[in-house]
RNA sequence: GUGCCUGUAGCUCAGUUGGAUAGAGCAUCGGACUUCUAAUCCGAGUGUCGGGGGUUCGAAUCCCUCCAGGCACGCCA
C-alpha cells in the first residue's frame, strides 16, 4: 500500500469509529455506512483530504450535512493519523489537514525503491494481454497505426506497472482478400517495373512502397517469376514482399520504442483448422445457420448487436470474421483473464459482435475490452494532411519519426484522451522551443541530473538528510506530488487511461520549476543543500519513472 | 434513417465512481538571468461548459430532447 493509500485508509478507519461512537450514544441513525469517498481537493486551502460522507447520510439520518460533518469532527480522534486540523466546509464537506511529517518518509522510499517506485499489486495474478496496431501487411504504417502504438504500449507499460502480467501482441492479417489484392498489384508492378503492360488492379494498392518492393526483388532474382503460373507467381511475390512488409514494421514499431512479446500470424488459425473447429463448434449450439449459400453466425443473439455476421462466404471461404472468433477463443484458450484490444473507432460496430462471438465460444465478454480510439488529422502549415492508404498518399510511421522524433510523437499521442479527435501539428511536435510540451518535462529532468552531477554529492542522499529542513511551499508542494505516482498509477491503469500520465508528468515538471526558482539547492547550507538534493533526487527518480511508462526518453542534458 | 464518439477560454485540450469559486498549455500583455541550464519562473484578463428540460443537498459529469461535427452500418478488414 503507497503512503498516501495508507494516511487515507486510517483517516477512514477513524471516520467509521467516529459514526458508530456517535451511534452508540444515540446521537446519529443510520444502517449501513455509505460507500464514500477520501479525496483530494481542488482548492488547495480546503486541506489534503476532503470527505463527503455527512451529504451522504443526511437523508438516513434525517439530518443537516453540516450537523453530521460536526458529530465526525467531535469525535474523530487524530492520534496516528497525521491529521492536524479537522474543519467543516461548505454543503458538509470534512476536511483534513495533515501535517507535513508524513511527507518526509516519502523521499528515502523513493530512492530506495527507485525504478520500481510507483507499481503496485493492484494486479496481482492477473494475465492480460493487450493487442494493438495489427495493421495489414500490405503497407506500412500510418498515423492512426502510430496512435495505436504509442497508446497500446503505454497501456501495457502501466498495467506492467499495476502489477498486472502483460504480454503485448501484433496480429498480422496474412492472408484473405487483401492479401490477394496485395498478390495482384505486386504481380502488376513487377511486369510494369520489367517493361510489360499490365493493366493495375482497380481495388490495388498504389503505394510507391509496392514498387520498391518489387525493385528489389527484379535485383535480386531478376526475371525469374515471369513464366510462372499466375497463381504460383502471385504467391511467390507475396511470400517475399510480406516478409518484408513484415520486418518494415517491426522496424518502425522498434524505432519508435515499441517492441512485442508475440507476433501471431493470422495463417495458424487456418493451417491449425482451428477455424473450421470453432464453426463447428458454433453449429453445434445451433449459432450458426446457412443462408443463401453462405454460413451465418447468429450475433443478433448477443447483447445489442443487431445483424447477424457471414463467417463462411457462399464460395467457401472464411470471412476475417470467422478468424477473428477463433483468434479470440485461442487467446482466451492461452489462459488470459482479461483480454485488450486497441481498435480505431472506424471498428466500432465491430465490438458488440466480437464480445458476441466471445461469449458464444463460452468465455465471458466482460473480459473483453475493446479500447477505441478516434481518428488522427495531421496538420502542417496550418493546413490538414489528406491522406489515403489506398492511394499511397500518406506520412509514415517511419517518416513521421524521422521528421519530429520518437519522444515528441509519442507524447503528443499519448497526451489526449483516446475518445478525442487527435489534431497532431507536425509544425508544433518538431519545434524546439518552449511551445512544445514534451521539452518542457523533459528540461525539468535535465535540469536536475545537471543539479546532481555538480553537487559532488553521493546518491541516495534523503536517508541521510535532516528533510524536515523543507519547509517551504514550493518544496511541500514538490513532495507532494512525487507521493501522488503510485495513486496516478493505480487509477490510470485501472481506467486504461495513460493519458493521465502525460498531465501528471507535467504537473509534477511544473512544480519542480517553480521549487527551482524558488529555492537554490546547491547553497552553502551543507544540511539544507543535502536535503533538497534528496528532493531533487527523488524528483528525478519519478519523472524518469513516467516517462518511461510513456516511452519518452529522460535526457540527462538538453 | 439507426448506432457509437465528440462539442468546455481566441486555439489545442484536462476535468478523478456527481462535490465546494470549472482548470492547464499555447497565444496576448507586464515583470525576473554578475546566482545550480531563461527550453524556466512570477503576475494579469478571458467562459450562456453546444441549446433546452429533468433527476438532487449539489450536474461539465447522470436521464430525456434538439442542434452541429466525425465515424460505422458489405458474402471488405
Amino acid at each position: 500500500m503507497s503512503i498516501v493509500e495508507n494516511l487515507k485508509e486510517n483517516i477512514r478507519k477513524e471516520i467509521i469509529k467516529a459514526l458508530e461512537a456517535n451511534k452508540a450514544e444515540g446521537k446519529l441513525q443510520y444502517g449501513e455506512v455509505p460507500n464514500f469517498v477520501i479525496e483530494v481537493p481542488r482548492e488547495k486551502n480546503h486541506g489534503d483530504f476532503a470527505v463527503n460522507i455527512a451529504m451522504l447520510m443526511s437523508k438516513e439520518a434525517k439530518m443537516n450535512p453540516r450537523q453530521i460533518a460536526q458529530l465526525i469532527a467531535d469525535k474523530f480522534n487524530q492520534a496516528g493519523t497525521c491529521v492536524e486540523k479537522v474543519e467543516i466546509a461548505g454543503p458538509g464537506f470534512i476536511n483534513f489537514y495533515l501535517n507535513s511529517q508524513w511527507l518526509y518518509d516519502v523521499l528515502p522510499l523513493v530512492e530506495k525503491e527507485d525504478s520500481n517506485y510507483g507499481s503496485s499489486d493492484a494486479g496481482k495474478d492477473i494475465k492480460v494481454q493487450v493487442e494493438f496496431v495489427s495493421a495489414n501487411p500490405t503497407g506500412l504504417l500510418h498515423m492512426g497505426n502510430a496512435r495505436g502504438a504509442a497508446l497500446g504500449d503505454a497501456l501495457a507499460n502501466l498495467l506492467a506497472k499495476a502489477g498486472y502480467s502483460v504480454t503485448k501482441e501484433f496480429y498480422i492479417n496474412d492472408t484473405g482478400n487483401q492479401i490477394e489484392n496485395f498478390g495482384k498489384s505486386l504481380e502488376a508492378r513487377y511486369f510494369q517495373e520489367l517493361g510489360h503492360e499490365f493493366p493495375f488492379p482497380e481495388e490495388g494498392y498504389h503505394g510507391k512502397d509496392i514498387i520498391d518492393t518489387v525493385n528489389r526483388i527484379i535485383a535480386n532474382e531478376g526475371k525469374a517469376y515471369l513464366d510462372l503460373e499466375q497463381d504460383e507467381r502471385r504467391k511467390k511475390l507475396i511470400d517475399i514482399a510480406l516478409d518484408e512488409k513484415i520486418t518494415a514494421i517491426r522496424t518502425a514499431l522498434g524505432n519508435f520504442g515499441v517492441e512485442y512479446d508475440v507476433w501471431f500470424r493470422e495463417t495458424t488459425l487456418h493451417d491449425s483448422g482451428a477455424i473450421n473447429e470453432v464453426i463447428e463448434q458454433l453449429k453445434e449450439k445451433d449459432l450458426i445457420y446457412e443462408h443463401e449459400g453462405a454460413l451465418w453466425f447468429r450475433s443478433s443473439r448477443f447483447g445489442s448487436d443487431d445483424k447477424d455476421e457471414v463467417v463462411v462466404r457462399s464460395n467457401g471461404t472464411p470471412t476475417y470474421f470467422a478468424a477473428d472468433i477463433a483468434y479470440h477463443k485461442n487467446k482466451f484458450d492461452r489462459g488470459f483473464d482479461w483480454v485488450i484490444n486497441i481498435w480505431g473507432a472506424d471498428h466500432h460496430g465491430h465490438v458488440a459482435r466480437m464480445k458476441g462471438a466471445v461469449q458464444a465460444v463460452g468465455y465471458n465478454p466482460d473480459n473483453l475490452t475493446v479500447v477505441l480510439m478516434q481518428l488522427v488529422r495531421l496538420f502542417r502549415g496550418g493546413d490538414i494532411v489528406r491522406m489515403s492508404k489506398r492511394t499511397g498518399q500518406y506520412i509514415t510511421l517511419m517518416e513521421l519519426v524521422e521528421e519530429v522524433g520518437k519522444d515528441a510523437a509519442r507524447y503528443f499521442f499519448v497526451l489526449r484522451n483516446p475518445d478525442s479527435h487527435l489534431d497532431f501539428d507536425l509544425d508544433l511536435a518538431k519545434q524546439e522551443s518552449s511551445e512544445n510540451p514534451v521539452y518542457y518535462v523533459q528540461y525539468a529532468h535535465a535540469r536536475i541530473c545537471s543539479i546532481l552531477s555538480a553537487s559532488g554529492e553521493e546518491l541516495p542522499i534523503a536517508h541521510k538528510s535532516d528533510l524536515s529542513l523543507l519547509k517551504e511551499k514550493a518544496e511541500l508542494d514538490l513532495i507532494r506530488k512525487i507521493a501522488d505516482l503510485p495513486d496516478e498509477i493505480a487509477q490510470a491503469a485501472k481506467a486504461l487511461e495513460p493519458h493521465r500520465l502525460a498531465r501528471y508528468a507535467h504537473d509534477l515538471a511544473s512544480n519542480f520549476h517553480t521549487f527551482y526558482n524558488n529555492c537554490r539547492v546547491l547553497t552553502d547550507d551543507h544540511e539544507l543543500k543535502k536535503a533538497r538534493l534528496g528532493l531533487a533526487n527523488a524528483t528525478r527518480i519519478t519523472l524518469r519513472n513516467v516517462l518511461t511508462l510513456l516511452g519518452v526518453s529522460a535526457p540527462e542534458r538538453m
